[in-house]
DNA sequence: TAGATTGTTAATCGATTAACAATC
DNA sequence: TAGATTGTTAATCGATTAACAATC
């Protein structure tokens, strides 16, 4: 849709961005009319209006002051991260405990001590919190986030944070994708004939069934039988964002 | 099921199981059929025998040599991610185009120059690259290690990659998780009444055309109507994890 | 008016879950 | 044997999509 808007294009089909964005119309058209009635019927979407309506609803629109608290490696690479102003994030403050790294400064703002928190929550109305700790300070650092006001939190210390009612938590576990791709890895490079398991195993249930009690019935010497590759499932091969859960990674 | 190895619990059945993890027993259980058929009727699971089962499935009993390009903060960040190792991924090299950088080190191994890449994963058998350059650079890197040999990579740079078939690319946007909040937090916050929509917008289907419609008869100055308070759907609620589509952040 | 395209319904498809035979 | 619990089937639920009336 930017860019669409950036080549000055005053109005698209759903068909026509259904097929760039890679998926079905109608389901575009369904998702599209949650938001309103922001077609025209023989026409199609207004390019410039309907980039306004999404950005509003999602709430690009607004400012969202953020505080970061953890100034290490991660601290420092997301107050430099470049995506964050154009979507309507403003970094409130940088904060750390340890007073060897309060005082110095990145991306142009001063490093200040976790102290000074409740006061710059309260006077900059900081909704968001960003933690960048080590694991053991993060639930710490949560509660106090959330004792000053802050009512969203996006983790990214490897801690499951406990967090009262109405604070919404996001957990970001960098090394979770790593484990995705190399799941995919692992199927690419495809199963040795001996390790006693069969592609059998992965197949839906009778099939996997009536292998498995084959393999018993045969003895833990039972060789790989010959079976059809699987077709790759549609959800687990392209797309480059996140998955949710295990049935969008595992085979049919 | 770590905890629980660590606990020296012996088995666990897979209602325990289910309710630890806030999961239906029936998917549990099915979830686990795939990978074979590792429970004992009558008893339940082996929780040693899962825990390995389970490694084993997705890739964790494996060594993942990753190479890192792009010697940022960032990616000084994920060279000393703690998750990386015990995941059985190892940081084969970290690698950088920048002369001033290249010689430094990070995480106790040194940056080496990007014409190194071929090398290092020819061998040592690197099948994962992760991105963390600047956006301008990442296409080119990215061509670079498929051409080298690589059929993973993961993308922290703000840019779509194109990768020939058979190269699976995930991208990681740091501030999606943060925009995820950003719009829950504006839902939380209430709409203001006159803002020219209606919590009836967000109704479905018969409800909303209704409501547009009797907008559209009253004119631009009609008022929010009184409407039930919506109830959180169960899966935008809770949870830690990162949600693949919009419907699971969309109201009902 | 004829052609195009939306918004929505109804049909289809797939995922979740209740129920239960198998079996420890 | 009686109780427990798996693995799987069949029923249910929800999401996707084809189809089309409404309407520009």
């Amino acid at each position: 849709m930017t860019a669409l808007s950036e080549r000055s294009v005053p109005t698209v089909s759903s068909e026509e961005l259904a097929a760039a964005a890679g998926v079905n119309s109608a389901k575009l058209r369904k998702d599209f009319s949650y938001l309103g009635s922001y077609g025209t019927r023989g026409v199609g979407y207004d390019v410039e209006y309907l980039v306004y309506q999404i950005s509003r609803e999602l709430g690009l629109t607004q400012d969202w002051p953020v505080v970061i608290v953890g100034i290490g490696n991660l601290g420092h690479a997301l107050a430099n991260y470049g995506g964050f102003a154009s979507r309507g994030f403003r970094v409130a403050a940088l904060l750390d405990a340890d007073p060897a790294v309060v005082g110095s400064s990145a991306a142009g703002l001063p490093v200040r001590h976790m102290d000074e928190l409740e006061e710059i929550v309260e006077t900059q109305a900081v909704s968001i919190g960003v933690i960048t700790t080590p694991p053991g300070a993060a639930q710490q650092v949560c509660d106090r986030l959330v004792e000053a006001g802050v009512t969203s939190i996006l983790n990214f210390a490897p801690t499951v944070l406990t967090v009262p009612d109405g604070v919404d938590v996001r957990k970001v576990d960098l090394s979770i994708e790593l484990q995705i791709l190399a799941f995919h890895e692992q199927r690419k490079a495809g199963e040795e004939p001996d390790r006693g398991e069969s592609v059998l195993d992965r197949a839906p249930g009778p099939v996997r069934a009536a292998a498995a009690k084959l393999r018993r019935a045969a003895g833990a010497s039972a060789k790989r039988t010959d079976a059809k590759a699987e077709p790759e499932p549609a959800k687990g091969g392209p797309g480059q964002g996140p998955e949710g859960d295990l049935s969008a990674v595992m085979p049919a």
